[in-house]
DNA sequence: GCCGTTTTCGGCCCGACTGTTTTCAGTCG
């Protein structure tokens, strides 16, 4: 078996799309090979996950070719088609590929007239050619745009690829701050997010601002002076882009405010989406633009002001930008069937956060006291909140030991309660227990008298084999006081991938047996990923959002936790942590 | 090569910026 990550597959499908360019294949067999790569990119699952349930087709843009070039990459190493299309090229042209500025052409170019065809020397020799001065006289070059290449070149070895992408939360704070630096700016009028940042992905590429302005160009020179900025990355009349110190691209649009709508639509993207939105306009005998939608036949361009404009002027509801990935939320327009998304005031409790009442818990204890969470849930206007720190650990302490640390844990928070009687935030005494290797809970039965319920999560053993994970994963959560299955992957965005589950008989087990499973906020976490909350929703399950809070100041960070259920076109009847007291109390039991 | 409540055949989104050019090619989003 060959574990090849989405990556790597991506990369591999941008190589046979960048030789078929330069081989002069149909374009649109071109074109199918970038999509199937950029939806492999972004896909949330391993593609190896789906080969193995056969569902490789479940991802858009990869249909039966695709497929079983796929198939043959898991079982042999490599693809007899894909070589094929390798043959006959400088082969130093496809490690080229990744670096910035350089596309097929380019690539090919330089490597056939500099015969590289060795691509693991490819990138070194090229940037001893480039600063020997010999692409300069080259057609098509010049002195700058060997500086260009020189310098990408020389990035590239120092570790700058074309993507890399940051959890939500940081690329957020940073935006905020260019948003807040813009608005001090007279000449603009008004600042938004826009791209992947506006519909709230999980991981981001670069940060992107859109500016409603009537003095473009003092908004620009006033954006490149942005202390912050270490380097100027492009300028143009509609936008200009910097880096910050920081490593992260920050692209800012301005547009009039009468055309707002439009470069707002746009810019949000996904990409797929407004592909899909474009062929719906030209299907109207329309053409939707970043600047407006134009009538094909009378080539007449109308401008809005804002996106809801847009939308209607195609027959559409207005889409919010959390769904816009091409997940059939078009359809769903169409035919007005948009799901009403999960909003903040709608969560009625925090049911996953960690005190610092000394168990000896088997992982991280908590920061803030449990009076202290209670006040946060409090202001957070929460009617309930579920304490749910980690289990004992189960080395170096006996079962009575435990059983007698839970006893006195339990008793320690009700008099907590008895003795604050302003608090009127409501608490469950829970607890976050570790699902052993073998299925087994880490806690001895007799403690569990001493919580209303538990949470149940893995922490050990991440790669044991699909089927032992999810033997493991129904056990865990067969005990009847396991009520939720936190951080159902166990992902560590850029660290850990998921565990390897069959996620459907998961699926299947908490519907039947009543079991609600996590959106965990933590910024590092989001797990539930977005697509698997949308698989979870679609079959009927029930889920809660919390933030697994080790600190009372990251209880506010429940705000990306809704982000991503609205991204899974949760609604608030999907969200058990909606429910208010009596109903959530009731349900714990059950 | 993918895809489908107007299609299993015949379509397939739109434009900006850069560097090299006198009208464009390549790259990017």
């Amino acid at each position: 078996m060959n574990k090849f990550n989405n990556e790597e597959i991506a990369r591999l499908l941008r190589r046979v799309s960048a030789a078929y360019i330069i081989k002069n294949f149909n374009r649109f067999r071109i074109i199918a090979y970038d999509k199937a790569a950029d939806s492999i990119e972004k896909s949330n699952i391993e593609v190896r996950d789906l080969w193995e349930q056969n569902r490789l087709s479940d991802l858009p843009g990869i249909g039966s070719t695709i497929a079983a070039h796929l198939d043959d990459l898991f079982k042999n190493g490599k693809v007899k088609h894909f070589e094929q299309a390798f043959a006959n090229l400088p082969q130093g042209m496809f490690p080229l590929l990744d670096v910035p500025g350089f596309g097929p052409k380019k690539a090919y170019l330089l490597s056939d007239k500099f015969r590289l065809n060795d691509s693991d020397t490819a990138i070194n020799k090229l940037l001893a050619i480039a600063k020997s001065g010999k692409i300069a006289p080259l057609e098509g070059f010049g002195a700058k745009s060997e500086q260009d290449i020189i310098a990408a070149l020389e990035g590239f070895i120092k570790g700058q690829t074309k993507k890399k992408r940051m959890p939500l939360p940081y690329a957020y704070n940073a935006a905020r701050l260019v948003i807040e630096y813009l608005k001090s700016n007279r000449a603009t009028e008004n600042a938004y997010l826009l791209g992947s940042l506006r519909r709230g992905v999980s991981t981001i590429g670069d940060i992107d601002i859109g500016v409603a302005t009537k003095k473009e160009q003092e908004v620009i020179n006033f954006f490149l002076k942005y202390p912050k900025s270490v380097k100027k990355i492009e300028q143009g009349e509609s936008g200009a882009s910097i880096l910050l110190i920081t490593g992260q691209q920050i692209d800012i649009r301005v547009q009039r405010p009468e055309s707002f709508g439009a470069m707002l639509q746009y810019f949000t993207g996904s990409k797929a989406h407004n592909i899909r939105l474009r062929e719906l306009a030209v299907k109207k005998g329309l053409s939707l633009s970043e600047y407006g939608i134009k009538n094909i036949k009378t080539g007449k361009l109308k401008k809005y002001a804002s996106e809801e404009g847009i939308y209607a002027a195609l027959n559409l509801p207005f889409i919010p930008p959390e769904l816009r990935e091409d997940w059939g939320e078009i359809n769903a327009a169409e035919a007005q069937k948009l799901p009403e998304l999960i909003a903040r005031e709608q969560i009625k409790g925090e049911v996953h956060v960690h005190s610092d009442y000394d168990l000896k818990p088997s992982h991280d204890l908590g920061a803030s006291s449990v009076e202290e969470l209670l006040q946060t849930a409090q202001k957070l206007n929460y009617e309930y909140l579920v304490i749910s720190d980690h289990n004992p650990k189960i080395s170096g302490l006996s079962e009575n030991q435990i059983i007698s640390i839970m006893k006195k844990r339990k008793e320690h928070f009700e008099h907590i309660l008895s003795s604050n009687k302003n608090i009127r935030v409501k608490l469950f005494i829970m607890l976050e227990v570790d699902i052993l290797p073998d299925g087994n809970l880490a806690l001895p039965a007799q403690a569990f008298d001493y919580v209303d319920a538990v949470l149940v999560s893995i922490h050990s053993s991440f790669t044991q084999d699909r089927e032992t994970m999810t033997q493991r994963i129904l056990t865990g959560l067969s005990h009847p006081k396991a009520k939720i299955f936190a951080h159902p992957s166990g992902r560590l965005i850029g660290k850990r991938e998921g565990v390897n589950a069959d996620w459907d008989k998961v699926f299947d087990f908490c519907r039947q047996k009543n079991k609600a499973l996590e959106i965990n906020s933590y910024p590092d976490r989001l797990d539930l990923a977005d697509i698997m909350v949308k698989k979870a929703v679609d079959s009927g399950n029930k889920l809660v959002i919390d933030t697994d809070s080790h600190h009372k100041e990251q209880m506010t960070l429940i705000d990306y936790g809704i982000t991503v259920a609205r991204r899974g076109w949760a609604e608030k009847k999907d969200i058990l942590n909606t429910l208010p007291y009596n109903e959530f109390a009731e349900w714990l039991k059950n």
